[in-house]
Parts: structure tokens; sequence; C-alpha cells
DNA sequence: GAAATTTCTGAAATTTTACTACTTATAGCC
DNA sequence: GGCTATAAGTAGTAAAATTTCAGAAATTTC
């Protein structure tokens, strides 16, 4: 609908014009607001605010609040996901969400295509799993590290390029090492996966397809990067990255049978004494 | 929403409880009738239908329209499959990004009911915001942390209890602290953010309603816990958290304006000369 | 089992909100 | 420039939401 009125725009008069543009810019606010706070905000009357609503298809102003607040909760996609500096506070968070779930969708859809059966078979063998990451991606790796070390497996997060490059240089045959990079930018990173595959480690790749990080590693999780349109985007790929090694963590669980759960339990069983003291 | 009506139908008095019963069989009608048609339909008198909606913990009717609008038109949600011990590996990474995608999907959901522009008013103010979360919200927190100091606010994050308890016992007025948590079970959140209340900070929770964390925060967002069905349930609740976080961040910029651009440029343009030596 | 207290409910009044009728302003055209 | 047509606003009206308050039901207490 909010697309819809876009594109009738042009043929409404002038003072239906700035209702329209106002509408589109704040849609959450609108679908909640009164008819004369809108004419206030818009600096209109009341009537012409009305007539926008008719011209626009609609029976009065009372079917347009309801139309928008049905439209603005539906599936994502219907509206335009760049924040905008005249948001209302609440329309930038839908659009934040928005994206987010818009870069685990398009994550999910290429599943199929990822070497997830390769991957699951060198971290069974692992004698121990460095995650690796900088700046953003290094929480992923520590969350992801914590995450496969209660499979019992040793694992180590490095969050910075020393405490990476030293490890890459004292890797054995069957360590694997996880590189998380949002552009695969980062020198260092490909550095430390020539290093550590020259050694005869198992290098896994979670970056942009047509990085240097991504040219020397094993095995890639290629995740396409969005370029950033404005200062205030988000990286929500590093979403897309916490899911994806969830699941790898999920899989390996799988593949490892009565030991994983056995560990899992222990884990949890742990912890559940103290949580309710 | 409409199952927290039929949840809640028992609590409420009968007249109430007629209406409710009315609202969930219909619905659609229930979104775009007036408050007069629907005292008619339920043979009870006006006040009566506004308490109801008041009962169920909206403002008043015209409240109640707009969220069963937007109610009615959210993707239903389709049953979530469990990981099965027999799944083949590619089978489980599809079902975990399909729970992640859920989990974001349904805070999405609630952005409307979210308190948004309070948080994002504690925070414009802030001398020092604090993250904290302890175990894999800690990565979380700070992942956030991050975050919001690019915005050139002074940030820290707390991921363990002694930190986070020192740091309730020192805050100011105006402080903010986020408290991020899986359950809101562990009792020295509780008891963190019951002393940097009473010290007069903002104590803002991301986490489970019911929770003694949840009851001692200034701003709530709650997050559905869903419980975890099996060992393999990775806790995708957290990325919800990440998303919101960021969705935050992105409206308090939009709030603070040029001076948050400003500070962004200035972190992107500082890596920039790096990125590619 | 009656009195007292609480909770519930609806009638009527009040306020707010959406909508209409009519008037004034503006722009286009001969 | 004056006429026409359209646009926008003022003021008023009907309708809808909300509040107040008093009577009714239910519950508790003695």
């Amino acid at each position: 609908m909010l697309a819809e009125i876009k594109e009738l725009t042009p043929e409404l008069s002038r003072a239906e014009q700035r209702v329209a543009r106002w509408v589109v810019q704040h849609p959450k606010q609108a679908s909640r607001s009164t008819l004369a706070a809108i004419a206030f905000e818009c600096n209109v009357s009341e009537p012409t605010v009305i007539r926008f609503c008719r011209h626009i298809g609609l029976a009065g102003f009372r079917d347009f609040t309801i139309r928008l607040a049905e439209d603005l909760s539906r599936p994502v996609s219907t509206v335009h996901s760049d924040v905008n500096v005249d948001d209302a506070a609440s329309d930038a968070v839908t659009k934040v969400m928005d994206a987010s779930i818009r870069s685990l969708i398009d994550m999910r859809a290429m599943t199929s295509s990822l070497p997830v059966d390769e991957a699951v078979t060198a971290l069974k063998q692992a004698r121990q799993i460095a995650f690796a990451g900088l700046g953003a991606s290094g929480h992923v790796a520590a969350d992801a590290c914590q995450k496969f070390f209660r499979l019992g497996i040793p694992c180590t997060a490095l969050t910075n390029t020393p405490d990476l490059l030293q490890f890459s240089g004292i890797v054995e045959p069957g360590d694997v090492l996880i590189i998380t990079s949002h552009g695969g930018r980062w020198p260092e990173l490909a550095r430390a996966a020539g290093l550590a595959r020259a050694r005869g480690a198992t290098v896994i790749a979670l970056t942009d397809q047509g990085s240097k990080l991504a040219e020397r590693a094993n095995i890639l999780f290629p995740c396409q990067v969005v370029e950033d349109a404005s200062v205030y985007t988000p990286m929500s790929s590093r979403l897309a990255h916490l899911a994806l090694l969830d699941a790898l963590q999920v899989a390996l669980a799988l593949e490892m049978g009565e030991a994983a759960i056995e560990k899992l339990r222990g884990t949890r069983d742990a912890l559940r004494g103290h949580e309710y003291h």
C-alpha cells in the first residue's frame, strides 16, 4: 500500500502530496495518529487528509489507519529497507529488523549449495578448533567458540591479529581454523589462512566469495557482501554468520551422536543448580 | 494476540468474556467495527468493551483495533520443527536456520509494542552506557558495546558477575545499563539491576517478561523464551537480541542527528586506509 | 442467612474524533 | 482582467470513544 501511495503521489493535489509524503516517511506513526494530528504534522486541514484517503481508494480515515496497520505488519519485503534520516525511531527499528531477517533468509536460500558435509567431516576429526575474527566478527568467533566448546572439543577464539598469526604458526595437521570476516579484506586474515594451510590445518572461511581469504581457504561458505548504503547500515551479515555457525554446531553434534549428547547434557546440568538459588 | 486473549479469557469478568469470545471468533470483523457495534454484537455496554481492551493490556479501543489489524495480517507462525537425531547434516542446518529466522520474525512482529522511544530517549541523555550479559549473552553485550561506542558515547561491556556488580555500585543518575539475558534467571543480574536503579541509573532489560530481572528494569524489551525442546536447540533469542540492539543503535543515531553521522564517518574513515594495504 | 464489602455493569454525560457543507483562495484559460 | 474550475480551509455536525457515577451482582464476613 505504501508503494501504491508513492505511485499515486504525482496525481494528487499539492496539499495531499504533502500528506502522502509524510505518511510514506512515518508509516508507523501514521497508523496510530488521529486525523487532527496528521493534519497538523503536514500543515494541512483535516478535510485534506480525508480527501487524500479517498483519493487513494479508501473509504475514509478510519479505513486508512486500519489498512496501513495491516500493511505494516505484513511479511517483510513490502517496505523499502533503507533507513532514512526522517524516520521515526520505530520505523527505523522495523527497517533494521527487516534487513536482518532478509540476510538470514538469503543465507537460508543457499544452504543446499553450502559445503556442510565437508565442514562437518573436518570438524569431527579435529584435534582442536580455532575461531578467528576481527572487529565485529570477533564477537562471532567468541560466540561460536563457546558453542563448540560445549561439545567437549578443545576450542579457542582468536580475536586479534597477533594471536591469530601466532596460532597459524603452530597449528598441526587435523586442526581446524574457522575464519569469519565480513568482506575478507583484512590482509592478515588471508596471511594466517595461508600459513595455517601450509602447516596442514583445514581452513574454513565464512566470507565474501571474491576475497583473498576465500581463495586460500580449504572450505568456503560464501556470504555476499551488501555494500553499505549509508553510515547507518548495520552489519547484518554477522547475524547470518552466527546462525550458520549455530547450524554447523548442531550438524556436528548430530554427527558425533551419543558422545555429543552426553557432553551437552553435562554442560546444561552443571548450570542448573546455580540458576535458581 | 488472539492467543493471548484466549489465554486471558478466564481471568476476565463475565461480560468481558463475552467480548473476548466474540473477538476470537470474528477477529477480522472486530478489527473494522466500531466500539458501539461490538458492544451491540456481544450484548454488553460500550464501557465493558473498553474495559476488556484495557484488561488485555491495551490503551483503549482505538489501540485495540490497530493491534488486531496488525495481528491479523501477520504470517501465521508455522510449526517449529525440532532437530531430529535422524536428520542429515544439511536438514539440520536448514532447520536451525529456520528457527533463527523465526525468532527474528517473532521479534519483528512485536516491534510496535516495544518501548523504543523511551529507550532512545534514555540513551540519548546517557553519560555512559554499559552492556551486561553472562554466557552467550556476554557476546551480545560485547557486540552491542562496540556498536554503540562508534557513536562516540562512552561504553563498557560487563560480561562477568563481579564486574557487573561493581559497576552497579558506582553508576550515576543518567547512566544507562542494558542487561541482556535469555531467561533472566541469574539472580546476580536482578541484583545488579536493583542496585543500579537505586542509584538512579536507567536499567534497560532484554529478557523474559516474567523474570525478576524484568520486574526491576525501568524499560523492558520482552523476549518470549522458547523452552529448549532438546539439547540441540541453539539459543536463537541471542540473534533477536543482537538484531534489536542493532536497531536501537540506528534509532539512536537518527535521534542524535548530524553528531552521530560525523562520528560514524570518523570510525569508517579511520579503518579505510588500513583495509587495503 | 443477613450485612457489608467488593467487584462488576450499564446509563448517561463528556470529550474527542471523523466527517460534511459551505466559503474562500488559487490557478488556469480565453 | 475577468471568468471558470479546482483546491484548500473554516466552521459546524454527527458519530464515536471515553469517563463518571450510580445501581446491580457477586463475594466475603460475621
